[in-house]
DNA sequence: CTGAAAGCGCTAACAC
DNA sequence: GTGTTAGCGCTTTCAG
């Protein structure tokens, strides 16, 4: 009789399945609201989704995506009071009060969660990240070693734990190479294209007195701004200045002339973030640093 | 007492609210497989997919998305059957007779779903498109006007049936230009970077004997592979044949020479299908055809 | 208009 | 094992 129901084309409603079972289903992929870019256009965001989907997929979940609003606040425990999710993660999470409070809450009533790509140290929290400041110490020295001395650092903004990571890796580089950190070498961008381009203005004038040889940028996105934005100048990446950027997204290798980087494994962050919140043979639980590796193309 | 339990903190369980009105809310996006690709790191899917989950949140729908399985059937009427989803929107649907069969199911079972940037003209789906007959033809025309008068096609798989408009397009415009049509000037490739690539080497034999003087392809991704294949042969677009691509995709801005192309408003191609589906008081019902954009640069 | 009760389609516990 | 039944937390209907 079941068998017969089966073959005459039945299938469970999974509606009634989950609500009976408590469960949803559903991982919940929180997207940060980034004014006027279309988020998954963003080599970034669209690798590490990537990467969560294949791992959804693998277990059977299905993968709910909750954008974020501008002005909505963050109520991160209510997707798992209404059910909506079983477990979620957390994309471009800030180091702002409001998120170490919607956080906080999701660990106190012991709901599953896992950040990628950003760190919050004191609190415990299962994450998955790169290792940015390895990354940006072998860019830098990789820098060092191509005879620059004087080199520039355009970081992304400090409510990333990648930027703190990064400006460490570049200190740290510094210092074993016997350069004095200069205040006035380290700029700060959004991880925009636009914010690359506007940071020429002032790059432009410190290549040209000399006070500047190389720039590490954060993020390709910037580095290529940077690049356009001196090009106006008549400064040319790879021959009046070295540059490296971060990221090795598709557009680094696009470019010309191609760009130095550092890759990051994004795609298999965010399937290992979802494997750790579905997998039933759950990996090890502990917090993960990814290596990342060093791109020698044509600006160093 | 109500209000009391609500100031309480009491949420209403959404998975019990949607199992008792027999809504999932949940709006489904059927993504296609494409091998050895992270989906959303091409900019077609992304703009699109950023469209349709704007729209979603305006209607209050989530967002749940569908990764299609290489060798899995396309059983699309189960997302209906299972309650999954409330509607659906087919990505990169193809002219083949599983897919045509699954549709058919869906219009059979009056399960409400929209394709996007897919006609199939026989069937009366509903559908948001760009007019890529035109595109191609004034992408065409416009290399025409540049004293090009040997024009090849890169075209994309006949599955689609944006390649049979770009065809299309195409043809109208040699044949309103008075040039006669050379079947051995249109090429096939499969939208991918490293199939323009490979079209480099005939292609370059062509430019070298003055039997090809300017290239459209149907995407940028092929156009900038293809520039990158016959830079190696020291043909350069812009310089030793006109070029232009289809998409207007960010790395169209980034590549050098910048690659003329056509712009397609994919992210409003995804956020009208999303409105169509949701809204309340849904948009007029017909499907549509929305205009693309010639957009001149180095490459012409 | 307020309040009680049936029922949505399953799962899980329990009895046979 | 197989069969029965209560119950998941809401919505909706129907009675008061």
């Amino acid at each position: 009789m079941l068998e017969a129901a089966k073959e005459l084309g039945y299938v469970p409603n999974a509606l009634a399945q989950r609500f009976a079972r408590r469960k949803s289903g559903n991982v919940g992929v929180i997207l940060p609201f980034v004014p006027k870019v279309h988020l998954f256009s963003t080599y970034y965001f669209a690798e590490i989704l990537s990467g969560i989907g294949e791992a959804a997929k693998a277990c059977n979940y299905d993968l709910l995506l909750i954008f974020r609003e501008p002005d909505s606040p963050r109520d991160y425990a209510k997707l798992f009071r209404t059910q909506k999710v079983d477990a979620c993660i957390v994309l471009g999470a800030q180091n702002v009060a409001e998120e170490r409070a919607a956080l906080a809450e999701l660990q106190e009533e012991g709901y599953p969660f896992c950040l990628v790509n950003q760190r919050f140290d004191e609190d415990g929290y299962l994450t998955v990240d790169a290792d940015h400041e390895s990354g940006s110490y072998t860019a830098v020295q990789h820098l060092v070693a191509g005879g620059f001395k004087r080199i520039a650092f355009l970081n992304g903004p400090g409510v990333f734990s990648s930027s703190g990571d990064r400006l460490a890796g570049y200190e740290r580089a510094l210092a074993d190479a016997g350069i004095p950190l200069a205040e006035e070498r380290v700029f700060t961008g959004n991880y925009s294209r636009k914010s690359g381009y506007e940071a020429a203005v002032q790059i432009a004038e410190s290549i040209r007195n000399k006070e500047i040889d190389a720039v590490f940028a954060a993020n390709d996105r910037m580095a290529i701004g940077l690049m356009d934005g001196l090009r106006e100048y008549g400064i040319e990446a790879g021959k009046d200045y070295g540059l490296i950027g971060y990221d090795d997204s598709d557009s680094s290798r696009i470019v010309s002339p191609k760009l130095s980087t550092v890759s990051v494994p994004f795609y298999e962050m965010g399937r290992r973030a979802a494997m750790k919140l579905l997998a039933s043979e759950s990996e090890e639980m502990e917090n993960m640093i990814l290596p990342v590796q060093l791109i020698k193309r044509e600006t160093t």
